[in-house]
DNA sequence: ACGCCGCGCCTTTGA
DNA sequence: TCAAAGGCGCGGCGT
Protein backbone atom coordinates (compact mmCIF):
# COMPACT_ATOMS: atom_id res chain seq x y z
CA UNK A 1 0.00 0.00 0.00
CA UNK A 2 1.70 3.38 -0.99
CA UNK A 3 0.64 6.34 0.92
CA UNK A 4 -0.85 9.83 -0.90
CA UNK A 5 0.86 12.66 0.55
CA UNK A 6 0.06 16.27 -0.99
CA UNK A 7 2.59 18.33 -0.86
CA UNK A 8 2.50 22.60 -0.66
CA UNK A 9 4.66 23.50 -3.74
CA UNK A 10 6.60 26.24 -1.35
CA UNK A 11 8.01 23.02 0.32
CA UNK A 12 10.09 21.36 -2.05
CA UNK A 13 13.40 23.14 -1.50
CA UNK A 14 12.93 21.38 1.71
CA UNK A 15 13.38 18.09 0.33
CA UNK A 16 11.24 16.77 2.48
CA UNK A 17 8.99 15.73 -0.81
CA UNK A 18 11.42 13.76 -1.93
CA UNK A 19 12.39 11.63 1.05
CA UNK A 20 8.56 10.96 1.44
CA UNK A 21 8.96 9.15 -2.00
CA UNK A 22 11.96 7.18 -1.22
CA UNK A 23 10.01 5.86 1.84
CA UNK A 24 7.90 4.85 -1.00
CA UNK A 25 5.13 7.45 -1.07
CA UNK A 26 3.40 8.87 -3.68
CA UNK A 27 3.74 12.58 -4.20
CA UNK A 28 1.79 15.28 -5.28
CA UNK A 29 2.70 19.51 -5.57
CA UNK A 30 -0.38 21.53 -4.86
CA UNK A 31 -0.66 25.29 -3.86
CA UNK A 32 -1.95 24.67 -0.58
CA UNK A 33 -3.91 27.63 1.12
CA UNK A 34 -3.46 26.13 5.13
CA UNK A 35 -1.18 23.44 6.05
CA UNK A 36 2.47 22.09 4.13
CA UNK A 37 1.04 18.51 4.04
CA UNK A 38 -1.95 16.60 3.27
CA UNK A 39 -1.40 12.83 4.88
CA UNK A 40 -5.52 11.75 4.21
CA UNK A 41 -8.75 13.90 3.29
CA UNK A 42 -8.94 15.13 7.22
CA UNK A 43 -5.53 15.25 8.34
CA UNK A 44 -2.86 17.86 7.58
CA UNK A 45 0.56 18.65 8.35
CA UNK A 46 2.24 21.72 9.06
CA UNK A 47 6.25 21.88 9.29
CA UNK A 48 8.41 24.37 10.61
CA UNK A 49 11.90 24.84 11.51
CA UNK A 50 12.61 26.00 15.18
CA UNK A 51 13.79 29.02 14.06
CA UNK A 52 10.78 29.94 12.78
CA UNK A 53 8.51 28.26 15.20
CA UNK A 54 9.97 30.50 17.93
CA UNK A 55 9.48 33.37 15.59
CA UNK A 56 6.25 32.61 14.92
CA UNK A 57 5.41 32.14 18.94
CA UNK A 58 6.61 35.74 19.45
CA UNK A 59 4.55 37.31 16.74
CA UNK A 60 1.58 35.10 17.52
CA UNK A 61 1.06 34.13 13.99
CA UNK A 62 1.52 30.42 15.17
CA UNK A 63 -1.87 30.70 17.10
CA UNK A 64 -3.92 32.08 14.18
CA UNK A 65 -2.24 28.96 11.92
CA UNK A 66 -3.13 26.53 14.32
CA UNK A 67 -6.65 27.75 14.72
CA UNK A 68 -6.99 27.71 10.62
CA UNK A 69 -5.72 24.63 10.30
CA UNK A 70 -8.06 23.02 12.94
CA UNK A 71 -10.87 24.22 11.12
CA UNK A 72 -10.32 22.55 7.92
CA UNK A 73 -8.99 19.24 9.59
CA UNK A 74 -9.97 17.45 12.18
CA UNK A 75 -6.00 15.75 13.05
CA UNK A 76 -3.93 18.99 12.48
CA UNK A 77 -0.33 18.17 13.60
CA UNK A 78 2.58 20.60 13.49
CA UNK A 79 5.95 18.96 13.20
CA UNK A 80 8.88 21.51 14.23
CA UNK A 81 12.33 20.24 12.97
CA UNK A 82 15.00 21.07 14.89
CA UNK A 83 16.65 20.67 18.34
CA UNK A 84 14.70 22.96 21.41
CA UNK A 85 18.12 22.15 23.10
CA UNK A 86 20.65 24.59 21.21
CA UNK A 87 17.90 27.57 21.49
CA UNK A 88 17.96 27.43 25.12
CA UNK A 89 21.68 26.98 24.98
CA UNK A 90 22.87 29.08 22.25
CA UNK A 91 20.43 32.18 22.74
CA UNK A 92 18.39 34.41 25.73
CA UNK A 93 14.88 33.07 24.81
CA UNK A 94 13.46 32.08 27.94
CA UNK A 95 12.75 27.85 28.33
CA UNK A 96 9.25 29.14 29.69
CA UNK A 97 8.59 30.97 26.95
CA UNK A 98 8.63 28.09 24.70
CA UNK A 99 6.93 25.83 27.13
CA UNK A 100 4.00 28.06 27.18
CA UNK A 101 3.60 28.62 23.47
CA UNK A 102 3.57 25.33 23.35
CA UNK A 103 1.26 24.55 26.19
CA UNK A 104 -1.46 27.04 24.72
CA UNK A 105 -1.15 25.27 20.97
CA UNK A 106 -1.61 21.57 22.54
CA UNK A 107 -4.14 22.21 25.61
CA UNK A 108 -6.05 25.71 24.56
CA UNK A 109 -5.73 24.99 21.22
CA UNK A 110 -6.35 21.66 20.35
CA UNK A 111 -3.55 20.77 17.84
CA UNK A 112 -0.81 18.68 18.34
CA UNK A 113 3.15 19.02 18.48
CA UNK A 114 5.76 16.88 17.51
CA UNK A 115 9.47 17.26 17.52
CA UNK A 116 11.71 15.77 14.69
CA UNK A 117 15.41 16.15 14.84
CA UNK A 118 15.66 16.81 10.95
CA UNK A 119 14.30 16.57 7.73
CA UNK A 120 14.61 12.74 7.63
CA UNK A 121 12.95 12.06 10.89
CA UNK A 122 9.66 14.70 9.78
CA UNK A 123 9.22 12.97 6.39
CA UNK A 124 9.61 9.59 8.70
CA UNK A 125 6.78 10.48 10.37
CA UNK A 126 4.75 12.00 7.86
CA UNK A 127 5.14 9.12 6.13
CA UNK A 128 3.66 6.91 9.41
CA UNK A 129 1.01 9.66 9.56
CA UNK A 130 -0.57 9.00 5.64
CA UNK A 131 -0.27 5.38 6.07
CA UNK A 132 -2.12 4.86 9.10
CA UNK A 133 -4.78 7.96 8.17
CA UNK A 134 -4.91 6.10 4.66
CA UNK A 135 -5.54 2.20 5.95
CA UNK A 136 -8.70 0.96 6.49
CA UNK A 137 -9.75 0.48 10.59
CA UNK A 138 -12.38 -0.07 12.35
CA UNK A 139 -11.46 2.70 14.94
CA UNK A 140 -14.03 4.58 16.65
CA UNK A 141 -14.14 8.40 15.02
CA UNK A 142 -12.32 10.71 17.28
CA UNK A 143 -13.50 12.26 19.67
CA UNK A 144 -12.07 15.50 19.75
CA UNK A 145 -12.82 17.36 23.28
CA UNK A 146 -13.90 20.89 23.68
CA UNK A 147 -11.05 22.79 24.17
CA UNK A 148 -11.09 25.76 26.51
CA UNK A 149 -14.11 26.42 27.74
CA UNK A 150 -13.70 29.45 29.88
CA UNK A 151 -14.82 29.62 33.32
CA UNK A 152 -17.53 31.85 34.66
CA UNK A 153 -15.24 33.60 36.88
CA UNK A 154 -13.03 33.97 34.13
CA UNK A 155 -15.25 35.91 32.02
CA UNK A 156 -16.35 37.99 34.93
CA UNK A 157 -12.96 38.74 35.39
CA UNK A 158 -12.21 39.75 31.47
CA UNK A 159 -15.26 41.80 31.54
CA UNK A 160 -14.12 44.02 34.17
CA UNK A 161 -10.82 44.25 33.10
CA UNK A 162 -11.87 45.98 29.96
CA UNK A 163 -12.11 49.55 32.16
CA UNK A 164 -9.30 51.51 32.38
CA UNK A 165 -6.55 50.65 35.76
CA UNK A 166 -8.82 47.42 36.35
CA UNK A 167 -6.14 44.33 36.28
CA UNK A 168 -7.36 40.86 37.34
CA UNK A 169 -6.55 41.89 41.26
CA UNK A 170 -8.82 44.66 41.56
CA UNK A 171 -11.62 43.33 39.11
CA UNK A 172 -11.47 40.60 41.83
CA UNK A 173 -11.81 42.96 44.50
CA UNK A 174 -14.51 44.36 42.93
CA UNK A 175 -16.97 41.60 42.28
CA UNK A 176 -15.43 40.43 46.27
CA UNK A 177 -18.03 43.44 46.65
CA UNK A 178 -20.37 43.68 44.32
CA UNK A 179 -20.98 39.59 43.83
CA UNK A 180 -22.45 40.85 40.64
CA UNK A 181 -21.22 42.15 37.07
CA UNK A 182 -24.18 44.66 36.96
CA UNK A 183 -23.74 45.32 40.54
CA UNK A 184 -20.20 46.92 39.76
CA UNK A 185 -21.56 48.78 36.92
CA UNK A 186 -23.86 50.48 38.74
CA UNK A 187 -21.42 51.59 41.32
CA UNK A 188 -21.60 55.23 41.90
CA UNK A 189 -18.13 56.65 42.09
CA UNK A 190 -17.50 57.88 45.63
CA UNK A 191 -18.03 54.23 46.13
CA UNK A 192 -15.00 52.42 44.01
CA UNK A 193 -12.82 54.70 45.87
CA UNK A 194 -13.28 52.27 48.90
CA UNK A 195 -11.81 49.78 47.28
CA UNK A 196 -8.41 49.02 47.47
CA UNK A 197 -6.34 50.14 44.53
CA UNK A 198 -8.81 52.13 43.82
CA UNK A 199 -8.16 56.40 44.52
CA UNK A 200 -10.04 59.77 44.04
CA UNK A 201 -8.47 59.83 40.65
CA UNK A 202 -8.92 56.00 39.33
CA UNK A 203 -12.95 56.32 40.62
CA UNK A 204 -13.07 59.07 38.85
CA UNK A 205 -11.73 57.86 35.20
CA UNK A 206 -13.61 54.66 35.17
CA UNK A 207 -17.27 56.44 35.83
CA UNK A 208 -16.17 59.34 33.00
CA UNK A 209 -15.81 56.35 30.80
CA UNK A 210 -18.78 54.59 32.23
CA UNK A 211 -20.77 57.36 31.91
CA UNK A 212 -19.43 58.88 28.64
CA UNK A 213 -22.22 59.67 26.06
CA UNK A 214 -21.31 57.49 22.40
CA UNK A 215 -20.27 59.70 19.44
CA UNK A 216 -19.07 57.96 16.85
CA UNK A 217 -16.78 59.84 14.78
CA UNK A 218 -17.72 60.69 11.18
CA UNK A 219 -14.19 59.48 9.77
CA UNK A 220 -12.73 56.04 10.47
CA UNK A 221 -9.06 56.52 11.37
CA UNK B 1 1.75 34.17 42.34
CA UNK B 2 2.58 30.60 43.31
CA UNK B 3 1.42 27.94 41.78
CA UNK B 4 -0.03 24.75 43.67
CA UNK B 5 1.09 21.65 42.82
CA UNK B 6 -0.28 18.59 43.53
CA UNK B 7 1.83 15.43 43.32
CA UNK B 8 1.65 11.54 43.50
CA UNK B 9 3.94 10.05 46.72
CA UNK B 10 5.27 7.99 44.28
CA UNK B 11 7.40 10.31 41.99
CA UNK B 12 8.74 11.84 45.33
CA UNK B 13 12.39 9.50 44.57
CA UNK B 14 12.07 11.33 40.96
CA UNK B 15 13.17 14.38 42.48
CA UNK B 16 10.60 16.72 40.43
CA UNK B 17 8.56 18.04 43.20
CA UNK B 18 11.74 19.08 44.92
CA UNK B 19 12.53 20.94 41.62
CA UNK B 20 9.20 22.53 41.55
CA UNK B 21 9.49 23.15 44.92
CA UNK B 22 12.73 25.51 44.09
CA UNK B 23 11.02 26.85 41.20
CA UNK B 24 8.57 28.37 43.50
CA UNK B 25 5.67 25.84 43.78
CA UNK B 26 3.94 25.27 46.52
CA UNK B 27 3.77 21.17 46.59
CA UNK B 28 1.50 19.26 48.34
CA UNK B 29 1.96 15.31 48.43
CA UNK B 30 -1.01 12.88 47.52
CA UNK B 31 -1.31 9.08 46.60
CA UNK B 32 -3.40 10.28 43.16
CA UNK B 33 -5.49 7.37 41.16
CA UNK B 34 -4.81 9.10 37.57
CA UNK B 35 -1.81 11.23 36.86
CA UNK B 36 1.46 12.28 38.31
CA UNK B 37 0.71 15.80 38.76
CA UNK B 38 -2.14 18.29 38.89
CA UNK B 39 -1.60 21.33 37.82
CA UNK B 40 -4.83 22.80 37.77
CA UNK B 41 -8.60 21.16 38.67
CA UNK B 42 -8.51 19.88 34.95
CA UNK B 43 -5.27 19.24 34.07
CA UNK B 44 -3.09 16.98 35.12
CA UNK B 45 0.17 15.75 33.90
CA UNK B 46 1.55 11.98 33.19
CA UNK B 47 5.08 11.77 33.52
CA UNK B 48 7.19 8.64 31.95
CA UNK B 49 10.84 8.01 31.51
CA UNK B 50 11.31 7.26 27.70
CA UNK B 51 12.02 3.51 28.50
CA UNK B 52 8.63 3.59 30.21
CA UNK B 53 7.18 4.84 27.56
CA UNK B 54 8.57 2.71 24.84
CA UNK B 55 7.85 -0.23 26.74
CA UNK B 56 4.14 1.01 27.25
CA UNK B 57 3.33 1.65 24.07
CA UNK B 58 4.18 -2.08 22.83
CA UNK B 59 2.64 -3.23 26.08
CA UNK B 60 -0.62 -0.82 25.10
CA UNK B 61 -0.58 0.56 28.53
CA UNK B 62 -0.10 3.63 27.88
CA UNK B 63 -3.34 4.44 25.14
CA UNK B 64 -5.87 2.97 28.36
CA UNK B 65 -3.69 5.37 30.86
CA UNK B 66 -4.52 7.97 28.06
CA UNK B 67 -7.97 7.28 28.04
CA UNK B 68 -8.58 7.24 32.00
CA UNK B 69 -6.33 10.64 32.01
CA UNK B 70 -8.56 12.31 29.67
CA UNK B 71 -11.69 10.99 31.51
CA UNK B 72 -11.04 12.83 34.59
CA UNK B 73 -9.22 15.77 33.18
CA UNK B 74 -10.16 17.75 30.31
CA UNK B 75 -6.68 19.15 29.51
CA UNK B 76 -4.35 16.44 30.19
CA UNK B 77 -0.07 15.91 29.33
CA UNK B 78 2.08 13.16 29.29
CA UNK B 79 5.28 14.44 29.80
CA UNK B 80 8.23 11.67 27.51
CA UNK B 81 11.64 12.27 29.34
CA UNK B 82 14.37 11.45 27.59
CA UNK B 83 15.92 11.40 23.95
CA UNK B 84 14.54 10.06 21.57
CA UNK B 85 17.31 9.70 19.27
CA UNK B 86 19.10 7.55 22.05
CA UNK B 87 16.39 5.03 22.03
CA UNK B 88 16.68 5.10 17.77
CA UNK B 89 20.72 4.46 17.81
CA UNK B 90 21.25 2.34 20.73
CA UNK B 91 18.23 0.08 19.66
CA UNK B 92 17.09 -2.18 17.20
CA UNK B 93 13.03 -0.13 18.30
CA UNK B 94 11.36 1.28 14.91
CA UNK B 95 11.19 4.11 14.88
CA UNK B 96 8.42 4.26 13.03
CA UNK B 97 6.37 2.23 16.08
CA UNK B 98 7.10 5.28 18.16
CA UNK B 99 5.93 7.58 15.92
CA UNK B 100 2.35 5.47 15.19
CA UNK B 101 2.09 5.22 18.57
CA UNK B 102 2.77 8.71 19.37
CA UNK B 103 0.53 9.74 16.73
CA UNK B 104 -2.32 7.54 18.26
CA UNK B 105 -2.12 9.22 21.43
CA UNK B 106 -2.41 12.61 19.89
CA UNK B 107 -4.63 12.41 17.07
CA UNK B 108 -6.78 9.58 18.04
CA UNK B 109 -6.94 9.81 21.66
CA UNK B 110 -6.50 13.34 21.79
CA UNK B 111 -4.12 13.76 24.71
CA UNK B 112 -0.72 15.67 23.86
CA UNK B 113 2.42 14.94 24.42
CA UNK B 114 5.47 16.90 24.84
CA UNK B 115 9.22 15.85 25.33
CA UNK B 116 11.41 17.18 28.29
CA UNK B 117 15.17 16.38 27.61
CA UNK B 118 15.42 15.80 31.75
CA UNK B 119 13.97 16.00 35.14
CA UNK B 120 14.69 20.21 35.19
CA UNK B 121 12.72 20.00 31.84
CA UNK B 122 9.99 18.24 33.19
CA UNK B 123 9.71 20.22 36.33
CA UNK B 124 9.75 23.60 33.82
CA UNK B 125 6.88 22.44 32.24
CA UNK B 126 4.68 21.47 35.10
CA UNK B 127 6.02 24.46 36.97
CA UNK B 128 5.13 27.16 33.63
CA UNK B 129 1.73 24.70 33.74
CA UNK B 130 0.25 25.42 36.90
CA UNK B 131 1.23 29.10 36.43
CA UNK B 132 -0.96 29.54 33.42
CA UNK B 133 -3.25 27.49 34.36
CA UNK B 134 -3.54 28.90 37.60
CA UNK B 135 -3.48 32.97 36.63
CA UNK B 136 -6.33 34.84 35.48
CA UNK B 137 -6.11 35.58 32.17
CA UNK B 138 -5.26 39.09 30.61
CA UNK B 139 -5.98 37.65 26.93
CA UNK B 140 -9.53 36.00 24.98
CA UNK B 141 -9.64 34.13 22.13
CA UNK B 142 -12.34 36.44 21.04
CA UNK B 143 -9.82 39.11 19.89
CA UNK B 144 -9.99 41.87 21.80
CA UNK B 145 -7.75 43.93 19.92
CA UNK B 146 -4.41 45.50 22.20
CA UNK B 147 -4.34 48.95 20.92
CA UNK B 148 -1.75 51.92 22.26
CA UNK B 149 -3.42 54.74 22.05
CA UNK B 150 -7.17 54.80 22.62
CA UNK B 151 -9.59 57.26 22.17
CA UNK B 152 -12.97 57.20 24.26
CA UNK B 153 -15.02 55.81 21.75
CA UNK B 154 -12.87 52.59 21.60
CA UNK B 155 -12.65 52.23 24.98
CA UNK B 156 -16.08 52.03 25.26
CA UNK B 157 -16.72 49.84 22.52
CA UNK B 158 -13.67 47.61 23.97
CA UNK B 159 -15.28 47.68 27.26
CA UNK B 160 -18.14 46.25 25.91
CA UNK B 161 -16.52 43.40 23.81
CA UNK B 162 -15.67 41.62 27.41
CA UNK B 163 -18.93 40.98 26.64
CA UNK B 164 -19.99 37.02 25.14
CA UNK B 165 -20.86 37.28 21.76
CA UNK B 166 -19.91 40.82 21.58
CA UNK B 167 -17.85 42.86 19.30
CA UNK B 168 -17.07 46.05 17.68
CA UNK B 169 -20.13 45.90 15.30
CA UNK B 170 -22.72 44.86 18.24
CA UNK B 171 -21.04 46.93 21.09
CA UNK B 172 -21.45 49.89 18.63
CA UNK B 173 -25.66 49.41 18.23
CA UNK B 174 -26.07 48.97 21.61
CA UNK B 175 -24.32 52.54 22.50
CA UNK B 176 -26.08 54.08 19.83
CA UNK B 177 -29.13 52.58 21.64
CA UNK B 178 -28.45 53.03 25.40
CA UNK B 179 -25.84 56.32 24.73
CA UNK B 180 -23.24 55.47 28.17
CA UNK B 181 -22.04 51.58 28.90
CA UNK B 182 -23.59 52.18 32.27
CA UNK B 183 -27.30 51.81 30.64
CA UNK B 184 -26.36 49.33 28.67
CA UNK B 185 -24.94 47.26 31.19
CA UNK B 186 -28.34 48.00 33.24
CA UNK B 187 -30.31 47.31 30.28
CA UNK B 188 -33.02 44.08 31.47
CA UNK B 189 -32.77 40.82 28.83
CA UNK B 190 -36.15 41.63 27.22
CA UNK B 191 -34.62 45.04 26.23
CA UNK B 192 -31.58 43.13 24.44
CA UNK B 193 -33.17 41.20 22.23
CA UNK B 194 -34.38 43.78 20.09
CA UNK B 195 -30.63 44.59 19.05
CA UNK B 196 -29.55 44.00 15.67
CA UNK B 197 -27.67 41.08 16.09
CA UNK B 198 -28.77 39.96 19.26
CA UNK B 199 -31.47 37.38 19.98
CA UNK B 200 -33.25 35.21 22.66
CA UNK B 201 -30.00 33.18 22.67
CA UNK B 202 -27.89 35.75 22.88
CA UNK B 203 -29.14 37.95 25.33
CA UNK B 204 -29.66 35.44 27.60
CA UNK B 205 -26.21 34.59 27.61
CA UNK B 206 -25.24 38.07 27.79
CA UNK B 207 -27.46 38.68 31.46
CA UNK B 208 -26.41 35.35 33.05
CA UNK B 209 -23.18 36.69 32.69
CA UNK B 210 -23.76 40.21 34.15
CA UNK B 211 -26.10 38.70 37.11
CA UNK B 212 -23.83 35.90 37.72
CA UNK B 213 -22.59 35.69 41.65
CA UNK B 214 -19.11 35.75 42.01
CA UNK B 215 -17.52 32.54 43.10
CA UNK B 216 -13.90 31.99 43.67
CA UNK B 217 -12.88 28.71 42.91
CA UNK B 218 -9.52 28.77 43.64
CA UNK B 219 -7.24 25.36 43.22
CA UNK B 220 -6.18 25.07 46.70
CA UNK B 221 -6.01 22.04 49.65
C1' DA C 1 -3.94 31.88 22.62
C1' DC C 2 4.44 32.93 24.82
C1' DG C 3 6.59 34.52 29.80
C1' DC C 4 9.47 37.87 32.00
C1' DC C 5 10.92 42.16 33.59
C1' DG C 6 11.11 47.14 34.28
C1' DC C 7 8.95 51.62 34.15
C1' DG C 8 5.69 54.91 35.74
C1' DC C 9 1.56 56.11 37.79
C1' DC C 10 -1.31 55.60 41.51
C1' DT C 11 -2.73 54.32 46.20
C1' DT C 12 -1.96 53.15 50.84
C1' DT C 13 0.04 53.73 55.18
C1' DG C 14 2.30 55.80 58.84
C1' DA C 15 4.68 59.67 60.60
C1' DT D 1 1.64 66.97 54.07
C1' DC D 2 5.13 64.13 53.03
C1' DA D 3 7.83 59.96 52.19
C1' DA D 4 8.19 55.32 51.40
C1' DA D 5 6.58 51.08 49.84
C1' DG D 6 3.88 48.37 47.30
C1' DG D 7 0.15 47.38 43.75
C1' DC D 8 -1.00 47.55 39.28
C1' DG D 9 -1.28 48.25 34.13
C1' DC D 10 1.34 48.56 30.35
C1' DG D 11 4.93 48.11 26.89
C1' DG D 12 9.12 46.10 25.29
C1' DC D 13 12.04 42.25 24.70
C1' DG D 14 13.63 37.78 22.86
C1' DT D 15 15.55 34.63 17.47
MG1 LIG E 1 5.60 25.77 7.11
MG1 LIG F 1 4.30 8.00 35.67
Amino acid sequence: MKPLVYADTREQPSNVPEILKSLGARVIFEALTVGDYIAARDCAVERKTLKDFVSSIFQARIFDQARRLLEVYSKPLIIVEGNLTEIFEKTNIQSRSIWGGLLALMLDIGVPVLFARDRYETAEIIFTLAKREQTEKKKAPVVRPKRKMWTLEQRQLYALMGLPNVGPEIAKRLLRKYETLRKVFAAPEHELWHIEGLGKKRAKKICELLDAIFEEKQFKE
